[in-house]
DNA sequence: ACAGCAATTGTTATCGGTATCTTGATACCG
DNA sequence: CGGTATCAAGATACCGATAACAATTGCTGT
């Protein structure tokens, strides 16, 4: 029972012996014919193409990944807990997967999808260079990986202390963008809503101080450790019940910024006339949110690009070096 | 300097041979060894485990894969194009992965992410299973990998022509689940939204009309394209331009049934006095839209971890059968 | 006519593991 | 005490590709 299935994938193909066999010439010149060598009279290379393509003969990616000492494979290391876990189901990283994948199957490379946990299963060690996402990665998880000694790349908020390529965007711009848009627009009394435990969002939270201290301005901050509208909701209801006056909000994540804008209707107050929200990511919802929520629009497709871009040149040995994709603010009506 | 990064990768580590010189044993003592055979002396083991550890032994993957003729790695092929795609921007997907993730790590195995362009490239031949994401599925592509003769399990709507394994949630009982929460509600004149030429997307209208029916109903079909807010606007206002009366509305997607509520909402019409709403999906940000929205649940978690199993099995050389997952109606407040 | 060179193809060794078969040593049995 | 069972470890032969070097052929130039 257990053999039809094992056999047909174990050897069900010709190797390049057979296919030599068949031809009539020895296995390096099918070798080269199929890989396209000049080394071979273009007239072998066809007949030999086209018998390949006849008998449908299957390379052996492990022999040639064993023999060239490289398996032009990715790792990409996801943080990606099953549980209520904010990586998982947003859908960012999938499009930073896409930019990833995209590039490295255009210089002919495949993406091994790793969790972290699943990270110590064997395969990784196989990979020509590692890039690692989530934001957990700059702690612990980075160590682990760095002993593997492979080409890798990081996602993340770049920090001084470490000596790896570190590729994110700019979360430092994108709060000031925002602080510069309230200042533009005269808000003297400006809110921070976040987590700003996660290093990416520390940044934007510095960025957005930093940029408002120039008119002397402080804003406040609301910690808040879900990126969610109930969150978001309850963030601005606690404001009111404290008293405490705003007259803006920069929300770390848009559905914190659906949830502050629903209080503050819900309050009485008007958004943008008594207080401009602005969130973060844009996500397609918030253009079609009542009012239509201004944002704070990363690129992360380019952002993978970039990331497969800065393993493919250490993979060939090229130097490389951290960046920081620039942000844009969407300006909408809140 | 192009040799640098490729040498590191290329000769770093040891191999099994100098382990065994280094320990005075022969190489496959050392693989024993390192594979907790009860062919080896424990005391013997623990000595070269813990050698190993010391030098920081690395396995070379590619050279058991070879020998083993496996690679412990299933192909995830997922749909993802860079353009303006449903599937890239979803996070369904990246769920569905995460269950697949999860269970294939469980088994010792890897997941290769490959798009369908990416799929040519080579690597996904070493893969010991197939599973194949995306809409399109069905169509041509399923051919393409059919011929790679590999363990193969599809996600979509199970079709009575094709011959693999397909896994899917009951998009017909979806529909039906839809109708009969109508029909207990006393509508009488529902509308489908949505666009039916996805196969999914056909069998939820199919199941909505087929249970519809009993009552002697017929739903009206507002085909729309796109899965967003605007569409489902769009949608319900040339409803009213056309003075088309309607009670209750089935959106196949949660953008559509917001976009469809904000809409009935502005034409004056009360959500769900006057028109009851469903969506599909039940995604998160739905609990927190204003009227909380209905809406048809799936599994995608468990979707994912069935479509792993499945292939394991076949891997083995079990059978394995298609099958349908069920799905939940989440009644909330429209 | 023969060295010299280019174009093609072949021979051999090797990548780094593991399966199979043997061998050596020790223990156990009648 | 001879013979066999048991355990531990080694020898050898692969898995299927490619690199390095060698060999063959035909053609050129002087």
């Amino acid at each position: 029972m257990s053999k039809k299935g094992a056999r047909r994938h174990a050897s069900g193909g010709l190797t390049m012996a057979d296919l030599a066999k068949l031809a009539g010439v020895s296995k390096i010149t099918v070798s080269r014919a199929l890989g396209n060598s000049p080394l071979v009279n273009p007239q072998t290379r066809e007949r030999i193409q086209a018998l390949a393509h006849e008998r449908d003969y299957k390379f052996n990616i492990s022999a040639r990944n064993l023999r060239l000492r490289r398996s032009h494979t990715v790792a990409v290391i996801v943080e990606m807990k099953p549980s209520t876990d904010r990586t998982m189901f947003d859908p960012y990283p999938l499009v930073l997967l896409g930019g990833i994948s995209q590039e490295l199957t255009a210089a002919g490379y495949s993406v091994l999808l790793t969790t972290r946990q699943g990270a110590s299963a064997a395969a990784v060690q196989a990979a020509d260079g590692l890039i690692l996402l989530g934001q957990g990665a700059h702690q612990d998880a980075v160590r682990r990986f760095d002993k593997l000694n492979l080409p890798m790349v990081v996602w993340g908020a770049p920090s001084a202390s470490d000596a790896h390529v570190v590729v994110g965007s700019d979360n430092r711009l994108g709060g000031a963008v925002v602080a510069r848009h309230f200042i533009a627009l005269g808000r003297g009394r400006p809110v921070f809503i976040g987590n700003p435990s996660h290093p990416e969002i520390f940044e934007r939270l510095n960025g957005f101080i930093d940029a408002l201290a120039v008119r002397g301005i402080k804003p406040l901050l609301m910690r808040r450790d879900e990126f969610t509208v109930d969150s978001g909701m309850d963030a601005v209801r606690s404001l009111h019940q404290r008293k405490v006056g705003f007259d803006a909000i920069f929300a770390c994540n848009d559905l914190l910024a659906m949830g502050a804008i629903r209080a503050t209707l819900d309050l009485g107050r008007s958004v943008p006339a008594d207080v401009s929200v602005v969130g973060y990511d844009d996500m397609p919802l918030g253009a079609s949110f009542l009012p239509p929520l201004s944002s704070v629009r990363q690129d992360w497709q380019e952002g993978g690009m970039l990331l497969a871009r800065k393993v493919l040149a250490l993979i060939e040995g090229e130097p490389a070096s951290p960046e920081s994709l620039p942000v844009s603010l969407i300006v909408r009506a809140t």
